[in-house]
DNA sequence: GTCAATGCAAACTCTTTGCAATCTG
DNA sequence: CAGATTGCAAAGAGTTTGCATTGAC
């Protein structure tokens, strides 16, 4: 589950950079949280990093995880996999697809494709498992939302909306 | 944002056929949030379609809406997209990579896979938007938890506790 | 020393559950 | 008619926020 000692020094040491060359202070809470998520391979969520970081730092709080997590990715120090702090969306199209996400308004349409399809899953995936369902998401942004640049850009601050009801 | 009505009736003879198929009554709540998630070609989440299905059965509840559509999940007809009830997972691999997630437990490895990356984005999309990012999600189940289906399985029984937790 | 960052506790939102009334097959 | 399903209201999780205190630069 974990990573190379040498992989996570690199990410330690371009977290400190990064942190520096936005003027933003290095705290020993920072550290901790950014290295729990930087050393596991797997991806851990909110609780697994706060039982993690709590047992060098016993009295740091949940909010701070909460609150240092989201700040390191709005300085994309770290991202979040999948679909970040969107919430559960239902599909009822049960066939093979791939989605089309636009990251400003968040519309989210399926498409398909032959060639993705005929990609055989990799060996190194063969080695962690069988592999069941391969799905591809490619996030961009849409044309009605970069055609809205301009004047309204009612799909655009959607996301913004959908973001200050989290942050 | 709506689909041809020919495919949502198609959808909806399969969504009444796989009802009757569980044994599971037909009700026009259920009718009607399955029709609100089938007709859309976005994806919505719990509170459009609540919103949507409300316009023609006005008195539907908010906790129906919900438990309407994880059933619906656990007979095969509607699906979630992208991580369903998992939580936010963070990642501080910020280079280009894919994920392989395991069904069972919910770990989830990096990947990289230059076949996958050479694939270029398919006309469809380019006609929706422009692509800023393309990631490939492969599921499955994980060695260590296949290998568990005997004595143990400690690590598939993890995946049973998260749900369980909200279901 | 200054201003950002933290910890605490309370507030909020989203989601789930218990139960009586209702409706489907 | 019997048992599943619904609506209501209240409980439960997870997440966020306000504010006084602490700590990094």
């Amino acid at each position: 589950m974990e990573i190379a000692p040498e992989t996570l020094d690199e990410r330690v040491s371009r977290f400190v950079e990064g942190l520096k060359g936005a003027g933003v202070k290095l705290t020993p809470q920072r550290l901790e949280i950014f290295r729990e998520v930087a050393k596991s391979a797997d991806h851990p969520d909110v609780e697994t990093v706060f039982r993690g970081v709590r047992k060098r730092l016993p009295s740091v709080s949940l909010d701070t995880v909460y609150r240092t997590l989201w700040s390191l990715i709005d300085l994309g120090l770290l991202s979040t996999v999948g679909h970040s702090r969107e919430r559960v969306r239902f599909d009822a199209n049960m066939g093979s697809h791939h989605h089309f996400v636009c990251e400003a308004c968040g519309v989210m349409w399926d498409f398909q494709s032959d060639e993705f399809d005929r990609v055989r899953v990799p060996d190194v995936v063969r080695k962690l498992g069988s592999a069941q369902k391969t799905q591809v998401e490619i996030r961009g942004i849409c044309t009605r939302c970069s055609g809205e640049t301009t004047s309204r850009r009612c799909a655009s601050r959607r996301k913004e909306d959908r973001w200050k009801r989290r942050s």
